[in-house]
DNA sequence: ATAAACTTTCAATAATTTTTGAAAATACGA
DNA sequence: TCGTATTTTCAAAAATTATTGAAAGTTTAT
């Protein structure tokens, strides 16, 4: 397979990979297109080689800066800007994990607590099923999170090393 | 908090959770009124308790069944099939990741499998950065792949446990 | 075998999400 | 300061995804 092939495969499955994951295509074509690529790309670089609009290219390089993915970079002496992508992989999971665990973990989590405290007598079934289950699912998202925490901080060698010798 | 308020958060909040995951609100909301029923539900309680029309309903339910999230239940003397969730929510968790494993993760690697066979000689540094990405990402993926089989495999206190004890 | 009860399918519709592109805003150099 | 290059915004359009509901299919009791 010829590199414009592969590179082409690689950003489109990255795109549709994304998309289960609730992070919209082009968002993720962008990401891929930038991991791939040596050199930083202007805006004008992406929307030509992913046929992608100006707003719609420049929406999604804002929300990969949030992300913490994609950075800025001045190039001296030109006036456009530049954009390039963290290329350590590590690090680019921890950078996801730590968003999405803040976006979505921490608020049901927070929830949960709430739903817990729920009025009403044990004795009903009702009441009974639904404590439990609010309590149970409380305390896995906990072990989640404390273990993403972990996760987070983590060396990548440190991590895999002790996860191969857990888990082989 | 009332329980019939509480239960209606936790239902709404657990639909609007699975779209960040690629799980329809839907499916999100049938499953998590069957984890706070105490009892199996029919096709029309569910229709009625979250105000979804017939088809959605059989069609979601169908696809947590293919997941083995829900199980038909026969109740003797009964005509109507009645529908429960798996309760255990570790095993939910499981279940969960086996199937997203599956559907994503596998094919992902795979395709990389695939890209990082590219033609070109690494001297040229657009085949050098491409080769490195793919390969970086491939073996990340296949250490989550590893360490993935692995908690499907465990009991849930050994699991907790062992993490408690590296990560704590 | 028939009819009633119940389940499934799927084309049409609705809702949601993404994308476009032109206009407004901003930054830069002379 | 002005003119031009560049970036950003956002209302409208397009694309995608989810939902409906009526018709077809199936099962069961008699």
């Amino acid at each position: 397979m010829k590199l414009i092939e592969a590179r082409q495969q690689f950003i489109s499955s990255w795109g549709a990979f994304g998309t289960h994951w609730g992070i919209n295509r082009t968002m993720a074509q962008i990401h891929a297109l930038l991991l791939v690529s040596p050199d930083p790309l202007t805006q004008d670089d992406m929307m030509e080689q992913l046929n992608i609009s100006r707003g719609n290219t420049n929406m999604n390089i804002r929300e990969l800066i949030n992300w913490g993915l994609v950075e800025r970079v001045l190039l001296s002496g030109e006036r456009k800007e530049y954009f390039s992508a963290e290329k350590d992989i590590w690090k680019v999971v921890k950078l996801i994990v730590k968003e999405r665990k803040k976006r979505e973990l921490e608020p049901m989590l927070q929830l949960l607590d709430k739903l817990e405290a729920v009025e009403g007598d044990k004795r009903d079934k009702n009441v009974k099923i639904f404590v439990d289950t609010v309590g149970s699912i409380k305390k896995l998202g906990r072990q989640a999170d404390k273990t993403l925490d972990m996760m987070i901080k983590a060396e990548e060698s440190w991590f895999i090393g002790t996860m191969m010798k857990f888990f082989k």
